[in-house]
DNA sequence: GACCAGGTCCTTG
DNA sequence: CAAGGACATGGT
């Protein structure tokens, strides 16, 4: 069973490959990484780069900033992407942890990937979704990111629906390099956005891979 | 107005 | 532990 899910990834993801190639889909530094995963959840993404526009006109586009940052000014930056409330103490408790506990983000780019994750998750806030897009996109590490998009994909692929089944499935079958996974994630994203409603897709064509 | 958008945390049963 | 709700603005 775990062996046909394994086929049905690796035909899915080279489906996705051919069909948009290789894609730049989200280069920024590590800080804007972090800052952007935060303010993620339950928000389109046109209104993520808003904000982080938003934050950058303030100059509080990177994690030291944040930490010292006035909460009514951070908390107007980034209203537009909802959560506003939330999302600011998030950024806040991030930024005070990274900078005073953690020993910065160059202390952090030197740990394990197991200990960077350990540490994420150990912040109020970020959760596992959260810890591995900062991990794949921020530091590069090759942690597999499960979002809402993957579910949907997986969902109209025939492939379990399990979270944590689908990251380590995914971390076994593909090359462990983040560059492919960032690859990988960002196609599945597109595709989903594309061809794959919340509760039943549209016209994907996932589902005739495995015949 | 209804429904949705790349989650996470807290509270209940 | 599973399920339900809260969090909030912006777009279709």
């Amino acid at each position: 069973m775990s062996g046909s899910s394994s086929v049905k990834v690796k035909k899915v993801t080279q489906f996705l490959n051919r069909k948009y190639g290789t894609i730049v889909w989200w280069n920024a530094s590590t800080d804007e990484v972090m800052i952007g995963a935060v303010l993620t959840p339950q928000t389109r993404w046109e209104n993520v780069e808003k904000a982080l526009r938003y934050l950058r006109l303030e100059g509080l586009c990177s994690i030291a900033a944040i930490r010292d940052a006035d909460h009514a000014t951070l908390e107007n930056a980034i209203r537009c992407t909802g959560f506003f409330r939330i999302k600011s103490a998030r950024l806040k408790s991030l930024a005070t942890r990274v900078m005073d506990e953690l020993g910065g983000i160059g202390a952090m780019a030197s740990q394990s990937d197991d200990d960077l994750r350990k540490n994420l998750l150990g912040i109020h806030g970020i959760g596992e979704e959260t810890a591995d897009s900062i991990l794949c996109y921020g530091f590069s590490r090759p942690r597999f990111v499960i979002d809402a998009y993957t579910d949907r994909i997986c969902r109209c692929a025939g492939i379990t629906t399990n979270r944590h089944a689908l990251k380590s499935l995914f971390e076994k079958v593909l090359p462990h390099d983040a560059g492919v996974f960032q690859q990988v994630h960002a196609h599945i994203v597109e595709y989903a956005k594309e061809y794959c409603g919340k509760r039943r897709c549209k016209e994907c064509t996932l589902r005739t891979l495995n015949g």
